[in-house]
DNA sequence: CTGAAAGCGCTTACAG
DNA sequence: CTGAAAGCGCTTACAG
């Protein structure tokens, strides 16, 4: 069934049979609806490849899910709790714009080679990428060679001949997060606070230790090298970095530049015998769905993830139908999930004047 | 650029470029290497939709997501911990047999529309269908137009002409693992063992019905409609179903038909005072990320998702690629994963005797 | 071993 | 208002 068929059928020419689809205006409605009964009874569907090598839009974008590890061949995207939710979302938006989504897995820097194969060959008019390093240069070759991006989780550059700079990005604001968790530690009486890294490389775990700093900075606490261990955002090396941080330091509570390292070093102090929040506190970042089930419950810092997909798929899909460089940055705001996990601890140090108490409220 | 342009570089016709792209066995090798160095050079990757209209495959498969709702347009699948895990896995095991996967999501029969589009057009060569109800005319429809399908939770049926009889099928050994659950309960001395209900439009709710029935019934243990109460698969069904159940009934121990409604349903008997697994026994279904964190940790059944998502993947595109009707039905095994939030119960009833005790070793 | 040519299913400028 | 025709970028039977 083509558009050959049902000229006929209908008793018409393709050209009509096309101006119907399209909607055209110049059409009679008699025509018109003589075309669409024959479409609506043969189920036809213009063929897409047809309507593309005629230079319509194939109304496909990629999500692109990097997760970039060093040591495995073991790919265990399968149960990251972080992009599950964030990619259900993209869908669901791109859907309701019209468009198809094109799901792709990057695990090591040569599956980037997917990415480029489905935008040169034009199935895709544009990408999303998350879980991405900051300046990662395959993305970058991608964007100078002309794809269409949103990038999560990137530095918003001052070059402005920056690859970067020609992609639409949209942040969580990292910085205030981390920020506001560290104070909100500090508002509870803690000085010995501790800080579980992300993984550098990315925006998310340097901008987190940033705001972590400028706590600490603005409330005179001295920064300490040894309270701060680094992790690489997933639950083992939270673990791990909660042993390495009580085998030299004694912090009465610790801030995790996410969820599941958060879960990975509550383990680790379980098994060391410290109680949470009674002995330590501790506060993490991305409200992972787990976290409300904890016991204790995870305090955390949140982030809509809804809003985050939004703001990608409607300005790449802009980006791409007004055929303009929108190159928008968006920084979503972080708040505060007051769970279980942290506790005021009593205070005994000379440092504790009235103002501070008041601060404390 | 185009083949022609590759053509003219490499001084050739567009004949020999494109059989060399196609690895032609009859091109000299210093034509071939001549032409390659040429399209390496520009990037060159054939377009997609010539290709296509030329019959070439579009090598993309759909993954659709259904999760129809009676009651809300608030639409969750963000959090669905159940379908992230498997979504992953399909597009990896895809992906490394060279197919693009592109993902649909529906929340009502009318977003069948969307599969229905991307099959018509010729954008799709095949799909996967996960969360589907038992029997959905929908999927029936297109099946009998022609659509190659892999189906996850679908009754597997003696009725050849029957249209899901033409479609691959995977499914969790439901029956049997629910068996296996409701027996380790009654091995552990419980008879009051209630049941929270699945969705009952679907396989996996009334399969696991029927495993509970089978093994109370094998161990000449009651069925108590008391003892049954109606859930949907979500954790708020769990915990109402929780509320009604012990308005009716005292159970000693719970069988849930996943994971979520136990999460309700502890939730629910925290709140009425009952402790797991002191007062109360528990055990869900499907081991979802979640489980092992809880305190008590959730004892499930567990399937290998990675495993169903191998299956409908592989012989999906076994399907596409063979031309032939591939319509093999899978059962993939389902494990106990004990943890915490079972507990032997003591016994004092008539029913104990000796044999009984033995088999409980 | 290689090129010229037809044709996949559309859309759209052109002509009437 | 409508149809005939060109052409999007490929692939492949055909001819040599």
């Amino acid at each position: 069934m083509n558009s050959k068929d049902i000229a006929r059928i209908a008793g018409v020419s393709r050209s009509t049979v096309s101006r119907v689809i399209n909607n055209y205006p110049n059409v009679p409605p008699e025509t018109k609806e003589k075309v669409l009964k024959v479409i609506r009874e043969y189920n036809y569907v213009p063929h897409a490849s047809a309507r593309m090598l005629r230079g319509k839009s194939s109304k496909t974008i990629g999500l692109v899910i990097v997760d970039l590890k060093k040591n495995s061949d073991i790919h265990k995207v399968y149960d990251n709790v972080y992009f599950g939710p964030f990619t259900t979302a993209v869908i669901d938006f791109a859907n309701q714009l019209g468009y198809n989504v094109l799901v792709i897995t990057v695990y090591k820097a040569r599956d980037y080679k997917k990415v480029r194969e489905v935008f040169y060959n034009k199935t895709i008019n544009g990408a999303i990428f998350i879980g991405v390093k900051n300046d990662d240069p395959d993305i970058k070759n991608l964007i100078e060679a002309g794809l269409k991006t949103a990038v999560i989780d990137q530095e918003i550059r001052e070059d402005e001949d920056d690859a970067f700079n020609k992609s639409i990005i949209v942040n969580m604001d990292n910085v205030n997060g981390a920020y506001k968790a560290t104070k909100y530690l500090i508002n509870l009486g803690h000085t010995e606070i501790a800080h579980i890294t992300g993984d550098m490389e990315k925006l998310s775990g340097f901008a987190r230790l940033e705001g972590y700093k400028k706590a600490l900075k603005e409330e005179g606490i001295p920064f300490k090298s040894s309270l701060v261990v680094k992790g690489d955002f997933v639950e083992e090396s939270g673990y791990k970095a909660a042993y390495r941080l009580f085998k030299k330091a004694k912090p009465t509570a610790i801030f995790a530049s996410n969820d599941q390292m958060a879960i990975g070093a509550m383990q680790a102090l379980e098994e060391m015998g410290y109680k949470v929040p009674e002995d330590v506190s501790i506060i993490g970042f991305d409200d992972i769905t787990i976290s409300r089930y904890l016991k204790p419950a995870l305090t955390t810092m949140s982030a809509s993830l809804l809003q985050m997909a939004e703001l990608a798929v409607e300005n790449l899909i802009k980006s791409i139908e007004e055929e303009i460089a929108i190159t928008a940055k968006f920084v979503v705001p972080v708040k505060l999930v007051e769970r279980e996990s942290c506790k005021r601890i009593e205070i005994q140090r000379e440092k504790m004047n009235d103002e501070y108490a008041l601060s404390m409220k």
